[in-house]
DNA sequence: TTGTAGGCGTTATCAA
DNA sequence: TTGATAACGCCTACAA
């Protein structure tokens, strides 16, 4: 381990104080112009690089983000990660990830983790920690909260209208004429589940189309979960000509246990799903399904972190959800 | 800010000196049984937690490894992720993801974040780092580069057989009776790319097939390039009957555009994919592809880490790629 | 077995 | 405008 050029070294050298040098490289009072350019001549001749620990102890600041996602690698956040990313680009503060995988357990250790290592702010995305525990941490530290909404905590968190966008899918549906529309489910528990439930009934009760609970699958979010519950759904009793599916990942399971069982979408079936993932405008035929500006989310919600950081008050832009009409929906046959 | 609880009034509290409780926290040395016990009821009592930083400074380890990605949210990471999480779990060590989105430029930055963060070791996936800084950064602390070869790091770097791969790919696609063979391969500056290419040539040549460059179109591994090349082989001169892609992504796109072309997978053109993503088991036709083992590699990666960390030498296992056979392939139609 | 003292590399305070 | 000097919270000889 070589040593490294410390800052009472670029002192030593240039002939000035420690306090000198860090008044220079953070620009923290007006240092005299001869004296400045001499230390930033043996600031560059040593390539002297800050101790960020160091730093870190005597300022108690770590100049970090802590994010706390549930799958750091699935396609749903990761628009989001690269919003976080920008939006904190330039301010001199860095995020760091973590994931919980959808375990409460996991998710305490993350944020233990992160607190641990003195992360300056949080990012919550979604997670099944008890409003508690958020409580407790939003007051240690900054803290924002995306796909939850936190009783007194609301301004810090940003939760997507999964109401309205299950509303519009199954809205959309209805329109082109179809009566008999199935539903595949998230996780019950979940409450984006809930809520695209709820958006689901709410406009088929509209459209005047009695909720048939046999038309109802549940599901996990993941493939397939929707390949089993819509391969139930075409053995059960009752015949259907649409599924509103709770997301893209479950309609890709869906879409492929049509295809198995010779049903044609969107000849035979039309499918909606929900999240608009990258690869959802690329699957045959592509996904119409609501979208979500989860970019737009990231970014927010980095802008967000940094108000709260500056001491001002937090700011959550309202968010829009979108249907966005591609192949897998098509008018009802006659 | 809540003043946080120090080692030091723990010692106070507890009547004994710091270095005591230090002794204790780390099992340093040998403490009495009695003092040990009050200690740890302190301990207890207060809910002490050790700073990092002042840990991290005064020991000169953080017992954090950063990992450096590409896209830390694309499919094709996220199982190598996951791999290294559970290879770093338990160990004391915890992974720190960056991303470097194949931009020189933006990896240096990433790779100089994370060494100013003194991460204890690095894992390098893919990327275009010049090798000559990946020697340089290997000097510092211990690497491991995973699809990279670098020369005199051989033993810390994992490569996975993209010729084999191909070749195997393109066998398969022999083996079915199919001549005319079209390949959308990847950036050509990629190594990747290259390799990949170069196996599917072997496999042709291998199986007195001429190759034909005009069957061949660039890509850059992503699903819109994919929908691209293929839609310009369609239109192109050569006729053919199946297609091998660099990579899965790129293989959604191009069988997109046979669709829109009116051409049926596998019946018309049978495509064969790269990399096996999660998500390729789910296309309509599930996609027949070369699969590598991007879990293990993670976690193979992370053993070798925490053997350089530990003094050891380095040791990654070999692993191979495999032909993964689905319903995007079928014999030549006579 | 235990405590004291010094150090890790910066920033912050207070005089000068 | 500058420089000592004291934190920051912990670890680790070294001495007892």
């Amino acid at each position: 381990m070589e040593k490294s050029v410390t800052l009472a070294r670029v002192a030593r050298e240039a002939g000035v104080s420690a306090s000198t040098v860090s008044r220079i490289l953070n620009g923290t009072a007006n240092v005299r112009d001869e004296k400045k350019e001499a230390v930033e001549r043996v600031l560059a001749r040593l390539n002297y690089r800050p101790n960020v620990l160091a730093r870190s102890l005597a300022s108690g600041r770590t100049m970090s983000v802590g994010v706390l996602t549930q799958d750091i690698s699935s396609p749903f956040y990761g628009d989001t990660l690269r919003g976080i990313e920008q939006g904190l680009s330039g301010s001199g503060y860095h995020p760091i990830f973590t994931s919980g995988h959808w375990q409460a357990q996991e998710e305490l250790e993350a944020v233990d983790l992160l607190l641990a290592r003195k992360v300056d702010a949080l990012i919550v995305l979604g997670g099944v920690l008890p409003d508690e525990k958020l409580r407790e941490v939003a007051a240690k530290v900054p803290l924002v909260a995306l796909g939850r909404s936190v009783p007194d905590l609301e301004s810090q968190c940003l939760r997507l209208d999964n109401f309205k966008g299950a509303y519009l899918a199954t809205q959309h549906l209805v329109e082109l004429g179809h009566r008999a529309i199935a539903h595949i489910m998230g996780v019950p528990s979940h409450r984006d589940a809930q809520d695209r439930l709820a958006g689901y009934k709410a406009a088929l009760a509209d459209a005047r189309v009695e909720f048939d609970p046999d038309l109802v699958r549940e599901g996990d979010f993941m493939e397939a979960s929707g390949f089993l519950a819509a391969t139930r759904l075409v053995e059960g009793l009752r015949t259907f000509s649409a599924i509103f599916v709770a997301n893209d990942q479950m309609a890709y399971g869906a879409r492929l246990a049509l295809f198995r069982k010779g049903l044609r979408v969107p000849e035979d079936v039309s499918i909606v799903g929900f999240d608009d993932l990258p690869s959802s405008s690329f699957t045959t035929p592509p996904l119409t399904t609501v979208a979500q500006p989860t970019y737009d989310i990231g970014l927010a919600s980095a802008e967000c972190v940094l108000r709260l950081l500056n001491g001002e008050e937090a700011a959550l832009p309202p968010l829009d959800v979108q249907l966005v009409v591609r192949e897998s929906t098509t008018r009802r046959r006659s």
